[in-house]
DNA sequence: CTGAAAGCGCTTACAG
DNA sequence: CTGAAAGCGCTTACAG
């Protein structure tokens, strides 16, 4: 049986309050000190954390809502922020919504009731209802790979990131070009990676560029690829992520393609498996892990009423692997 | 500001005692049950989990210690718990504890102090100072990876699923065999798997088996699988794990040896990767999600006192893919 | 079926 | 520096 805050106060001869204040740090003569001292450490006494939530109201647990567990950019972004948190003396608790916008809705109103202290999202999508949902509840709030201009937010540089991948992609002789994207409704990777890509090709020179969209996974991929390539047979697929790359790798091994030579790829993410899989990808790699760690030390910030720029954005860095053709003697 | 309990008792015109019997699914009369339902929908009251839980002296939160969240196994495990886990009305709460041994004690000592109902555990080793925690803990506790005589636990069926990898191998007509194990320590992984896989050889038909030690890591994997193919010029590698047979594949790359022409492998694990990679692997499928989720319900029980089992066996399925050469004429 | 009251373990003004 | 008292939001016997 675990004892109470009145056990150890009996124990030691003085007040509930008297015990409580000495926890929280608060002035206690030399003598109760070491009594209560003695008590506890006789008892093993630890403070319930409901019985402490209830009154403070507050907890140090932050919340961080994450659309899947089974990504590496979220898992690394999770780690990131497990890891800062840790360090800075709070707690993080996870909510898996398995996809659904909904759940992500359901979740803010949880954490709000739970009395977290903030709340971070791993951000696909913000919809009029998240929007509310974080204006109802009034706890701070952080997103993580999407901007909005009414909530703080942290993303990673999908503009610059797609216009140096469009730089790059130029540079290297390529001509004949298909960008395989995604929704707009995704802001950071629908639009952002395509707008930057498309400023290099503006700025470039002249080349075709042909726009597809298809979905996030693989199987959807590699089925989109089939069709372009027999569509308009470019000399490079540049994708807007490393999943949908690994999409058109499989569908180029079973046309019997030879990357890079007869077809190069390229993705966003830098995902672990790009460079275990042959060829390897080039890819233009964000610092997940790295995100999730600032990000956390921004919740932090504004938890405890610190001002924060309103936008922070994380770096990136373009991997130059096996999947393209880097001699640049040749226009394909 | 989120309403209470006597908000909504106020609102309705009935005693708090009453809304609570109506929240726990009590009787209470048809005009009433009506009153309090309006006033919830009203103001989206939902109860405070503290008071809840300061009250009942247990939360329905189980809290599932994980090593790490960046691998396949973890992620999908932690996946069919928390789906699970959310069907039944509880909560999963993670502690990561990055793979340190120590962090995983913390974690138990720190779970019972929040009253949490139960503890999953991913297991890899399991130590005088684990048996210390759980036993002194005083919750629930399951195990998922590993067994032991003195805890529930659920495991995968590693030494069949070597055996069966054993049949396998000599089925096709492997002779000159490789196994690249880990530390005996990992009793799942270094000691059943390879137990199963030694005795189907010790059933077949004469052959040469080396085995081998390596770490959990690409990189290592990749280090032995050099020294490996020079030394003993195995046909084929038997990988205990799906990462290893994806260092010994990068080797091989770059030793330009073509697979499975020159060299065969296999893995455990079913990691979504193998799947992914060209060629892909042939390796022993386990059901994580579906593991987990069996945990969660086992977990379930446990907190509700119901008797199960000590020992739950997930199954597994051998993959034939790409990275063995299925045509059996041949003795290799 | 319904309500008044006590209590869960803590914290927080308020006196002294 | 220390203590008595009220209260956080809920649940649980106990009456009625």
């Amino acid at each position: 049986m675990s004892s109470t805050i009145s056990d150890i106060a009996k124990l030691a001869g003085v007040a509930k309050s008297t015990v409580s204040r000495f926890l929280n740090g608060g002035s206690v003569g030399e003598a109760t000190r070491k009594k209560i001292e003695k008590a506890i450490k006789e008892t093993g006494y630890t403070p319930n954390p409901f019985a402490q939530s209830l009154k403070a109201k507050k907890t140090n647990i932050i919340g961080t809502i994450v659309p899947r567990l089974d990504s590496y950019a979220a898992s690394q972004t999770l780690i990131g922020i497990d890891e800062q948190l840790k360090e800075m003396n709070y707690q993080m608790l996870i909510s898996n919504t398995s996809q659904s916008l909904e759940r992500e809705i359901e979740s803010i109103y949880s954490f709000a009731n739970q009395k977290l202290a903030g709340i971070i999202l791993l951000a696909t999508e913000i919809t009029d209802k998240h929007i509310q949902a974080f204006e109802a509840v009034n706890i701070p709030v952080l997103l993580i790979g999407q901007e909005h201009k009414e909530f703080h937010s942290l993303i990673h540089d999908d503009y610059h990131a797609g216009y140096e991948m469009g730089q790059y992609v130029l540079e290297k002789g390529y001509r004949n070009i298909a960008y395989l994207g995604v929704t707009e409704k995704d802001i950071a990777v629908g639009v952002k990676r395509k707008q930057g890509f498309k400023q290099a090709i503006s700025e470039g020179p002249e080349c075709q560029v042909h726009y597809y969209e298809t979905e996030f996974n693989i199987p959807a991929a590699q089925a989109s690829a089939y069709k372009i390539i027999k569509e308009s047979k470019p000399s490079i697929f540049v994708c807007a992520t490393d999943n949908i790359a690994l999409g058109v790798l499989k569908a180029t091994y079973s046309e019997g393609l030879t990357i890079p030579k007869d077809l190069a790829i390229t993705g966003f993410g830098g995902y672990e498996v790009t460079e275990i899989i042959h060829p390897s990808l080039t890819t233009a790699k964000f610092f997940y892990k790295e995100a999730g760690q600032t990000a956390a030390k921004h919740m932090v910030d504004l938890v405890n009423e610190r001002p924060i720029e309103k936008l922070t954005i994380s770096k990136y860095e373009i991997i130059e692997r096996e999947s393209v053709d880097t001699n640049s003697k040749h226009i394909l």
